[in-house]
DNA sequence: TACATAAAAATTGTCGACAATGTGAAGGGT
DNA sequence: ACCCTTCACATTGTCGACAATTTTTATGTA
């Protein structure tokens, strides 16, 4: 089906203990298992993962760098809080990166990658109908399309920062605040552009479309958050 | 009472080991001294840095986030090994991410930032005609404006993926093949085109000269690319 | 000589123990 | 009661040793 799980290439067997903890830790972060805030006791998590302090440690330097945990020195590592705030600036970069991916997949998408995002497209629509929709459409689905497009780019770079730095962020998000993109006939109708442009070979639409698609996005996030705060009052966290 | 600034720099003696030995390899491979495609031999960079192979392990997983040094599973680590494709590739990405910073910088930043940022373009100005040009500014003094600019978007996801990620293999690239950026006017005087529209307060102007500056460094290079080829002939590594 | 196999060496991965630092509770002084 | 000091505890940081895997070397055969 779609289940393309070609995130991460290396097989489990051959793979390093620390590796296989660093993407379960991943995985439980991103699904709230572990929540944000949280403060990693090693010996905790060791024992938790069944393996020693030395491995969990490098696993805990890896998460580091994914900006998952944020570690101070003989304090202690946390699970990133979330703020809106810096939901907002992740929507600014992903504008950034993601135009650019599209426009560079307007240039390297080969017909048989564009013909599969459009079949996925039509799977999405069938999906509205059928009801399977906020269940993984919102979660996963929207990500697939964009993470296509990513690859389509043939941009290994973007393929890193997007795919190993961001969406992991992106996802956190969504699993937490249920964010629901609340426009979803109007999201699917703007991949259907972005799709037409890049099968057009047309690179400058192809970024506009791309950027409007995630800048509406942002702002749908921004006119919620300013409804709430002039609601309740400015709070701070 | 306590105006503890620590804002940015760490002390050193607060610092973990693994920590320093990360910044003081980070250093080595931007500079060459851990050559591109180096084999890391834990062992001996232990001894090399007097400690064991806990913190330099701790380290190396920072480093493999950081993408400087690519890591496998029972087999070792090896520093990046340089391509002018990869170059090509950051250079998109450096488009994308910087054209936004300039965009939210001709928002966010301050004026006093902005008039800063126009004095540290007079000072290179006059380290040109005081031949202190090619040793500073096209290493480090050029990545400066950039960085300051990033800086006043005011996006802290933006300065750590530029910061963080890119500018370390940016300036690896810069050492190693002194790329020269071969046309130093120009591009100062984008440099000054690029503060005058955020000066104007002008997005979409800053983003457009910003883009046109990286683009034109990238188009550059990869002409220099077209040449080196067509005399030498394909040359696969 | 060339090649496959197998032992040996070196390197990476993992673990438990010890040292250094931070945290919190108990106790004494004002 | 409040605050400061001191001490014990828990957690993080570091180290050396052992296990697992890979690479190199040695050896015998076609």
């Amino acid at each position: 089906m779609i289940n393309n799980d070609n995130v991460t290439p290396l097989e489990p067997a051959t793979r390093t203990l620390a590796d296989k903890v660093c993407q379960q830790i991943v995985t439980a972060i991103v699904k709230g298992e572990l929540p944000p805030g949280y403060k990693i006791s090693e010996p905790e998590l060791a024992r938790m993962y069944g393996i020693s302090r030395g491995p969990l440690r490098e696993a805990i330097r890896r998460l580091e760098g994914l900006r998952l945990i944020e570690r101070k020195p003989h304090i202690g590592a946390r699970v990133v809080k979330l703020s809106v705030h810096e939901l907002i600036e992740i929507y600014h970069v992903r504008e950034a990166l993601e135009g650019m991916a599209c426009r560079l997949a307007a240039q390297n998408m080969t017909d048989s990658e564009i013909t599969a995002l459009k079949n996925l497209l039509d799977h999405h629509e069938r999906s509205v109908e059928e009801k399977e929709w906020s269940s993984y459409f919102q979660k996963e689905g929207d990500l697939d399309f964009h993470y296509r497009i990513v690859q389509g780019s043939k941009n290994e770079k973007l393929l890193e920062l997007l795919g190993a730095d961001l969406y992991h962020l992106v996802r956190m998000y969504r699993y937490q605040f249920s964010v629901s993109s609340s426009r979803p006939k109007r999201a699917l109708k703007e991949h259907r552009q972005i799709i037409d442009a890049i099968d057009a070979r047309d690179p400058e639409l192809a970024e506009m479309l791309m950027r409007r698609h995630i800048s509406a996005a942002r702002r749908n996030i921004e006119n919620k958050l300013n409804t709430v705060t002039h609601l309740k009052g400015e709070k701070n966290g």
